[in-house]
DNA sequence: ATCAAATGGTTTCATTATAAAACCGAATCA
DNA sequence: TGATTCGGTTTTATAATGAAACCATTTGAT
């Protein structure tokens, strides 16, 4: 959408992703509909975005099957906007940029809001670790790139 | 930068993030800088981005401490970006971009670049976790507002 | 039933960001 | 010493965004 160049054909998983969801909104909009919004006016009030970029924004998060349109909650006519499979698949990089930047985006004793387990109420964290367990620091990762045929 | 409304007020630090991070080219840069590149030239050539946009994407990254401009590497004049702390500590947050990235980005069989610890080529993942290391999806969390004092 | 207001957009237009290309000084390279 | 690369900046064209006006359909109140 914003992007001039797709990254839809990148080898990298990551700029795919990015490509999809990279644009200043969509992960904006996601985050609200974890949160439980669900209609156009919900988002628009909440982010104060212009109309006319959310009903875009929106449209394209359907096309990608991020969100779906389910035609009424209570009955009424109005549409609503749901988080798919795909969509609450989302939910690791929303903690992984709410992780990051509680520790580097608010002044120590600043108060934000956090996100526990609904249940226990223990503090939900993320953490990067291998199959066998074991954590993982950036400088111990190595990315494989895919074997390039004969292109240059 | 590219926010006409700063979300730097937002007791919610994913859209705190999201407003420092959150462009289009910047998480990016951060992927290549990751991947070990360093020099304008990398990132221009790597990424396809405008020289006039490049600099100023790294010039923000900078200012905002995610970026360091280190004076050379071989003795040469010209000038490095480094990832610094802040920066790296973004490694979950691209791990998060990755790993969706693969499951929904992909036909099956396609291939892509893999993420694996450099020293045991174990694969690299993340989970949501409470610290008390109980997996969480989405459905399971519940975000805390930070209680309002007298403002509407 | 009726009128007013809210909802969920779309359209139009002004503003802003982006991209492309030209340009430039300093450093490398031959 | 001359040509090329590097790391940008400036200028200009184009594309995306934001604000506001507008509109059809619902919803709510009388």
């Amino acid at each position: 959408m914003v992007g001039r160049k797709s990254l839809s054909g990148d080898y990298c998983p990551s700029a795919r992703s990015l490509d999809v969801i990279g644009d200043w909104w969509s992960l904006l909009i996601v985050r609200d509909a974890f949160d439980g919004m669900t209609r156009f006016g919900e988002f628009q009030k909440s982010l104060g975005i212009a109309k006319n970029i959310l009903a875009q924004r929106l449209r394209t998060l359907v096309e990608r099957g991020i969100l779906a349109p389910v035609p009424a909650a209570n009955g009424g006519a109005h549409q609503e906007y749901h988080l798919t499979e795909m969509g609450r698949d989302l939910f690791p990089v929303m903690v992984a940029l709410r992780q990051w930047g509680e520790r580097y985006l608010f002044e120590p004793g600043e108060p934000h809001s956090k996100l526990v387990d609904r249940d226990t109420g223990r503090p939900i964290r993320l953490d990067v670790r291998t199959d066998d367990g074991s954590a993982v620091t950036a400088d111990r990762a190595l990315i494989l790139k895919v074997p390039v045929a004969d292109e240059d």
